[in-house]
DNA sequence: TGTAACCGAATGAACGTTCAATTGACAGAA
DNA sequence: TTCTGTCAATTGAACGTTCATTCGGTTACA
């Protein structure tokens, strides 16, 4: 992130957040993100300095948030089993009290923009890679199988994010039975068998 | 599908494809989708009301690849687990042999375009639902674990979709080795434990 | 001879970006 | 306290470009 995060700019973050999720990236153009943030458009041009951009710094500041929120309040006291719920549920948790970010995010994940952000990202940052090191611990500590970690990994994420679609966008309801169901399916797929 | 298939189509979705592949939707004008093809802007209109059409069309026409690939040869005969794998395994090889129909579905999937054409949607043409009624039968033989149909249905997308986006943008290799180990993933995850 | 396929210059609207002008906040001098 | 200079913050009309779409005409062929 290379902005300062000021009240002017997070209306702006959140103005674009509501537009790009019902219109799409090219289906909101800066005369409307200034409009729906009360801002003249000079405004937005004075901390970004462009539509790219503002995108770019959108998609951290959105890791961001969802990085603090799943790992705050961590308890380094329980069971690894239920650290690995939380991670999961938390995830979930996030996405689908933030839903404009959601579809933002997945929306940035599948557009030529993630080739162009890829080297101005701090690599630390990256959303997954606190998850990655808490997937790591968990082989090293014989709780999960030993697998390829960006194969653990990505099943991981994968199967949390289609979760959340399919409540968002689909039939599903997201109940922590539903939750529980889901983070169960993925757990016995990576523990350590016994 | 509305549109007759021709070559000509053929050749103007092959090249909306890789174009929208590169670029994106709103990178990719008409003008250089008609130049790819070596075909008259006005020829795309002859056969596309419009640039939405044809992105909606495109979707269908990857729709049925997909999924004829996936249930060609089909040997009922064989275990379940044995088709789960092979269902598994095609969804992903198609991907990954296919990586522009990837991307532009993946585009697809997360846009505004997706509302759009639900409508339009002849829900049997689901790419998921064959996949969906093979897990019912799993559930039905006792198989599967009992799992909400939403949640075992988007749990196998999921988790393959993640695992070629890991192989096409990012670190993994996909071997026969690293196949298998995220379909055991999911495997251990769904099948009736015993 | 009629019709479907095909062509591409022209059109007009929409959009990202610029920039000259204005306002507001505030530090230091008087 | 008042005045003044400075600079960041803010404004939005205007600009130039790009793009989807149109349409009048041409070709292929049945």
């Amino acid at each position: 992130m290379n902005v300062q995060l000021t009240e002017k700019i997070e209306i702006i973050f959140k103005s674009t957040l509501e537009l790009i999720c019902e219109k799409g990236f090219h289906g909101t153009p800066m005369s409307q993100i200034a409009k729906q943030s009360d801002v003249a458009i000079g405004t937005i041009y004075h901390y970004f300095p462009s539509k790219d951009n503002l995108i770019i710094e959108l998609f951290c500041y959105c890791k961001q948030k969802i990085n603090n929120y799943i790992f705050s309040d961590w308890d380094s006291t329980l069971s690894y089993k239920s650290r690995f719920f939380i991670v999961m549920r938390k995830f979930c948790a996030f996405y689908l009290e933030n839903t404009d970010m959601f579809s933002f995010m997945e929306q940035f994940h599948n557009s030529p923009y993630l080739e162009i952000s890829r080297n101005s990202w701090e690599k630390n940052l990256n959303e997954e890679n606190n998850i990655m090191a808490f997937l790591y611990e968990g082989m090293r500590i014989a709780e999960l199988r030993n697998i390829n970690i960006y194969i653990l990994t990505s099943s991981c994420i994968g199967i949390a994010t289609s979760f959340a679609k399919k409540v968002i966008y689909g039939p599903l309801e997201f109940t922590d039975e539903n939750l529980n169901e889901m983070i169960e399916i993925i757990w016995n797929g990576v523990k350590q068998q016994n």
